[in-house]
DNA sequence: TGTACATCAGTGAACGCGCGTTCACTGATGTAC
DNA sequence: TGTACATCAGTGAACGCGCGTTCACTGATGTAC
């Protein structure tokens, strides 16, 4: 039956959050059209409706995800954040860099050119929090922090939950801080 | 046909080899068991000879993966050569941490123990080039190091071939010298 | 060493299944009067 | 404001396809004599 139009802009914001969520948790290929929909509360003829092919689907998603503003705050604590076993442990809801990147470089020049755009956004925030003389030497250190960051966070997950798992997110904590200020006392 | 014993060892290798590359390419997910058998010079029906299931093959292929030595060398020079448009542009050769961590995060408990085992001998490998007064010291740089590495080395796949890929490769490698040599100084 | 035959690795057709996608139908929405 | 009807979002059955897996068959291997 159709439903007003309110509601088809309330469900297509359900669909891409539901796919934002699974995306991440499980991988693009991995999820199918209808879980996605059952989980916007849809059943699966509904969506193409809203999208001309999961291709579309996956790239609007990931385009999404890239452009919701993650949480921040001081330095710091947003690392600490970052390198947890909380995060570690909610893909579904965590950095999507993380989730994705490794399918996004099988995938589209397209996908790939989206999470360019987030990962510079990712250097840039790191960059304005990071000591340094230069914008140079700021930035350079911020693609190390964020791809340490990223990496530390991917190995956790790949490792299991357990004691190797915790120390990655650990010690890459206290490594991207050494190194800063190890940085700052040879300044 | 039968064929001869040394065949069917020659074979298994043949089958785990190309089980190693697609996957390491593609992923465990996208690549079907004809396409292994065929790239192993097979057909498809002599699988269930060699393996019980696809999975039983993921397992086996991913420890073959990590069991198999990667170059090494001095430690500027391997790191060089990790952190190389090269290494990014092999994932079918490359590193198998690099290429399987975000799957394997998402697969068994056994694949994540295999992946452990990898992961720490990449740490204990990092941990012996790397300078610092004590055993923890040398043991938290070498786990930032790889996190650095692998990270880098996912992102720069991730965001196509290009500029900011290619930035991201050599900024980290000169970050974690960079973090070796600052620490150095202020020994 | 040569021969006869049992073994079994490999082949390719066939299976059930879930996938992405399509479509005839339904019935609530929203518009024209 | 109230009514009549055209619109169209959502439903669920159906499709073709490729997947993992099975199996009857083939014919080279390797063994028993």
């Amino acid at each position: 039956m159709k439903v007003s139009k309110i509601q088809v802009d309330d469900n297509r914001r359900a669909v891409l959050a539901a796919a934002g969520r699974l995306f991440r948790q499980r991988g693009f290929d991995a999820v199918s059209v209808s879980e996605v929909m059952v989980a916007a509360g849809l059943t699966h003829g509904a969506f193409y409706g809203y999208f001309h092919s999961k291709e579309e689907l996956v790239a609007a998603a990931l385009a999404d995800l890239l452009a919701t503003p993650r949480p921040s705050g001081k330095w710091a604590q947003s690392a600490a954040r970052y390198l947890s076993p909380g995060h570690r442990n909610d893909s579904a809801g965590g950095c999507p860099v993380a989730a994705l990147a490794t399918e996004v470089g099988r995938g589209s020049q397209q996908a790939q050119a989206t999470m360019a755009t987030g990962v510079e956004r990712m250097i840039a925030r790191q960059s304005a929090e990071t000591s340094g003389d230069t914008e140079e030497s700021r930035r350079l250190a911020a693609i190390g922090r964020v791809a340490a960051m990223v990496g530390a966070l991917i190995l956790s997950r790949a490792i299991g939950e357990g004691e190797l798992s915790d120390e990655v997110l650990a010690a890459t904590r206290a490594w991207i801080g050494a190194g800063d200020e190890a940085q700052t006392l040879s300044e």
